[in-house]
DNA sequence: CACGACAATATTGTCGACAATCTAGTTGCT
DNA sequence: AGCAACTAGATTGTCGACAATATTGTCGTG
């Protein structure tokens, strides 16, 4: 693998698993050194990752992990709400029997890690029914942009996994969603989606008042 | 202005206008003549420009504009259906007065530019009808996804701006936005914008069927 | 004429070195 | 103690040069 695509990557990973700090920086020569490459791959990594929302670079100050603010957070999650509605829509006119069947596989393993309380076993099965829903869809352009925003908002998702009751709340919305697109009805499949990403911001708000109240 | 800045600005700025074919190649010793540049700068706002959608770079091969299929073109349109449909639900609940009273202005200019076959004039009205749209609904993301996805739809944007009878199409329609905009009804101002995009999706279909019987 | 092989030229990829800028620490003064 | 000025070190910005790769042109052969 070329030297700057493989720091890009490994950067990336490295940022949406969280090991960085809002505003932590990011200084070159390290790099260098972590990811034993040259400072040439290193800018190009960087560059790249600006693009992608995940990184600020400030002119002879070098990059920072970019914090989004729980305000930015709820206006990409709106945008989010209003393309992923798009994708289960789409999922609704396309799905076939043998996906309808995977897709309610999955409903039903959200139920039994709810049921146990299994909080990573449940966020596993969320990431992958959105992803399924996105494959059945097959939309290119509203899954790069979708992607593109998932990785800005990695710590907040992180929190909101956390809150209280959140799974047995989301638990019923993907079950909605998962039975509208198996009933091929599309208008549904996106009011539901919509409404379970509606339902996120509420918890992103949640968070929010939490977090003015704490001072 | 710092040189890479520049030269990003100054070439998507080209490219925006036109000036390229898809597919043409952009080598970068004739960018540095062009822009009065160094390769650095020229090799920076090329890869911003990646990042950007609006140009491909392959290792070792350089740089062509990127072309945009018309399946590309109708999926890119899909997403902005629903994103410019959420940013028309919040102007709905934002706009004032002031705003109400611009929006129905372009709305009788446009008007009348249809009824003189002032192509050049509606063109502008529309796009200044959309601007002023994102404003009143002040929601960076959407906004941010918009622009970009709007520059690689450059090509395919004058095609259908030369399309018989697309004006007045779309001037129905543009005129249904802001009257809901205007009524303050965040339902209808995204039905109408959603109704006004897709009527886009058809023209874009339109096109390419021509395309195929031409041969 | 068409095709393959090879050479020449064009172009891109990347490096090390140096210049420019910022930040942190130290010193001197009030 | 607080502040300003200065210095040293850290870091980023950018260049020219060279290596690597792709493309084009030329030549020879059938």
């Amino acid at each position: 693998m070329v030297a700057d695509a493989r720091v890009y990557e490994e950067l990336k990973a490295n940022i949406l698993r969280g090991d960085y700090s809002p505003r932590q920086r990011l200084v070159e020569a390290e790099l260098c050194e972590e990811f034993e490459a040259s400072r040439f791959a290193v800018r190009a990594a960087l560059q790249s990752l600006e693009a992608d929302g995940l990184v600020e670079r400030q002119r002879n100050r070098g990059a920072r992990i970019r914090e989004i603010s729980l305000e930015e957070a709820v206006e990409i999650t709106e945008v989010r709400m209003v393309v992923e509605g798009l994708v289960a829509r789409r999922a609704a006119e396309r799905v076939t029997d043998a996906q309808a069947a995977t897709l309610r596989e999955i409903g039903a393993a959200m139920r039994v890690a709810v049921a146990s309380g299994d909080v990573g076993a449940y966020g596993d099965l969320n990431v992958r029914l959105h992803q399924t829903v996105r494959e059945i869809a097959s939309h290119a352009k509203a899954t790069g942009i979708i992607a593109r925003l998932h990785g800005q908002m990695i710590r907040h998702q992180f929190a909101m996994s956390r809150l209280p009751g959140r799974s047995s709340v989301s638990v019923v919305q993907h079950e909605a969603i998962i039975d509208a697109i198996a009933a091929r009805d599309p208008d549904a499949a996106e009011s539901a989606m919509r409404a379970h990403i509606a339902s996120v911001i509420e918890a992103l708000r949640t968070i929010a008042e939490a977090d003015v109240r704490r001072g």
